[in-house]
DNA sequence: AGAATAAATGCAAACGTTTGCATTGTGGTT
DNA sequence: AACCACAATGCAAACGTTTGCATTTATTCT
């Protein structure tokens, strides 16, 4: 049983030496003998010292953390990009405090607060849907704390970024639809006043333009992207409506939902109607018939985004100013039952 | 541009005042008069003040911080668990830091080294496959931060737990497939070194030994739990026996590799074999046929570890003797297409 | 040998809070 | 008018590191 944590100062104590020493010696600093470092190590070890982190960081002015907010850890996209940054984070020597934002704005108001209590190193934030007035991080910024946004950004903040290309995702899948001869694709994502649900709505529009299609005519739903809410839709929609030759789903749950529909009404896909979702949920593969759709490397967004901060992060220290990049990361099109009309 | 933070020391001088004070009346102490209290609070607001916690945590010997070790985010149950301990921690004051072991116990070492580095209050674990010897997990109780096993737990260490009752999920559902009428049932799992792989094989070898069934006769397939190693073993399998009547897989993503298997050499579920899973991914709802599994409740697993937590770090506080609880939660058994025989 | 240089260590302040104890101020009681 | 009690605030130390500068010790050069 350990009363009282072991300091530096008591392996100080121990060797007769100073406080200081013990400090450089365990950070192997280069003005320090050898031997006296072993003997620092080995009595550290000795007496089961702990380095105290937060003592650290209070005195350096800066800790060894990085926050980071994502709407949902449970999304396997984005529990996919926090395995990529800590790959990268955690061998810097950072460690990950990560927050939900539920797709709240308040809740990320107060997750900033939070990271900036705890003087994170940086901050890296997927916005939440709600999020249009970008104010509480314009203060993060203003307090020097390097930010990185990631995957839902907005362009009317100066900061680095990593995105996806949902727009080239999102042609490219349209484009592939087209070419199976449909002549009409019915829409269906979340709200376009997301950047996400924008460019992939773009994507598409641009394919069925160069297709020569008018994308106005097209049947375009928006709304909560979840399998229910494209549930309802699709039922309703069938009662009031003649089948459509292709469906595409900005979402893969949104996909599963219009299948599930259409599977109840007794239409087979892709036999009678094409569908095809996006991101490339491990469902996608599992399901009947196997879901087109676009995956978007979510490990690789995490460790480019973690490698941006990282770099903001350096900058910062070095204090020489430095230009904010963005990352456009180019998303793969996987083809395949859904859309494969034999 | 905010060139140096502000701190209770500048809002002290702006009002003439002390630190003590600004202190004490933002912590809301009650001998502070409530007139102060306001200005206090107005000039924080006017100062852009924002608390250090770092200096906080180091003050007052523990940081309003919680560690979590997971074997792997982005496992559905996982993420699940993480989303309910959040649910109660952050109310509570405390965020987390989550670690992944990615099962090696050698990360599980390192991880612990920097939660206790960063002074966590206290520290939540499910540990690796790999973990037999708990030396390191000794330590950190050894250091008196309070710690609570959950899912993947070892009975020797003597500390809170919360389990998922596998015996019973595992029973209930074994008992279920013997009620369509099958004699034979082969079992599929992970190693059963591990507690919660004994556990399920225990409850379907109880179902089995009730229903006259000699367990030790049934073929038993213990691999890593993916689903490749289902489904090779599964291939392998058909090559050279009989279709079996029923499998049970402790893992949906070891159904998933079986149903797979079965259907590309052309078996019906449920029609020429019954199979089910155990821990209710989202997938297992959206294939076809829809899986028979067993439900985990995992949000509210990560509720009660949580909850757990706090009690132990309540206590250590108040500094009074307290026995470790171990709470057992009962999983359900979800019915589903791939079980129901027509 | 003495001076000059280099190598290793020590000194002390600082990071921003919290907190036990001391002090001051205010009003009430005798 | 002296005293007491209580409310409100101040004082100063402490938490465990890090780090610029000063100091000591060892080494090299003339």
């Amino acid at each position: 049983m350990i009363r009282k944590q072991t300091t530096i100062q008591d392996i100080a104590q121990h060797l007769n030496i100073t406080a200081s020493t013990v400090s450089r010696a365990l950070n192997d600093h280069p003005k320090i003998k050898k031997s006296t470092k072993e003997l620092v190590q080995q009595t550290a070890k000795k007496l089961n010292y702990q380095p105290n982190s937060i003592a650290a960081s209070l005195r350096k002015g800066r800790a060894t953390t990085v926050g980071m907010i994502v709407p949902r850890i449970n999304r396997h996209f984005f529990s996919n990009v926090i395995t990529g940054v800590e790959s990268v984070l955690n061998p810097a020597g950072f460690n990950l405090i990560i927050c939900q934002s539920e797709e709240s704005i308040e809740k990320e108001k107060e997750n900033l607060k939070t990271l900036i209590a705890n003087r994170v190193g940086g901050i890296l934030i997927s916005i939440s849907i709600e999020t249009k007035n970008l104010k509480h991080l314009e203060k993060v910024i203003a307090h020097q704390i390097p930010l990185v946004m990631f995957d839902r950004i907005s362009d009317k903040l100066d900061v680095s970024k990593v995105e996806n290309d949902d727009v080239s995702g999102s042609y490219d899948l349209t484009k592939h639809i087209l070419e199976k001869g449909v002549k009409e694709i019915v829409w269906v994502g979340g709200p376009r006043s997301s950047s996400i649900y924008k460019n992939r709505y773009n994507g598409y529009k641009k394919a069925l333009n160069e297709a020569g299609i008018d994308h106005e005519k097209q049947v375009c739903f928006e709304g909560p992207i979840t399998l229910d809410s494209a549930l309802d839709f699709i039922r309703l929609y069938l009662k009031k409506n003649k089948l459509p030759e292709a469906i595409f789903a900005a979402s893969d749950y949104m996909a599963m939902g219009i299948i599930q529909g259409l599977q109840e009404a007794g239409h087979k896909i892709p036999d009678d109607i094409l569908v095809a979702g996006y991101s490339n949920e491990p469902f996608a593969e599992l399901i009947s018939p196997k879901l087109t759709t676009v995956d978007q490397f979510s490990e690789e967004m995490g460790r480019a985004t973690a490698q941006l901060l990282l770099d903001e992060m350096e900058t910062k220290n070095a204090n020489t100013t430095h230009n904010h990049i963005k990352t456009t990361l180019k998303p793969k099109l996987i083809i395949r039952e859904s859309t494969q009309k034999k």
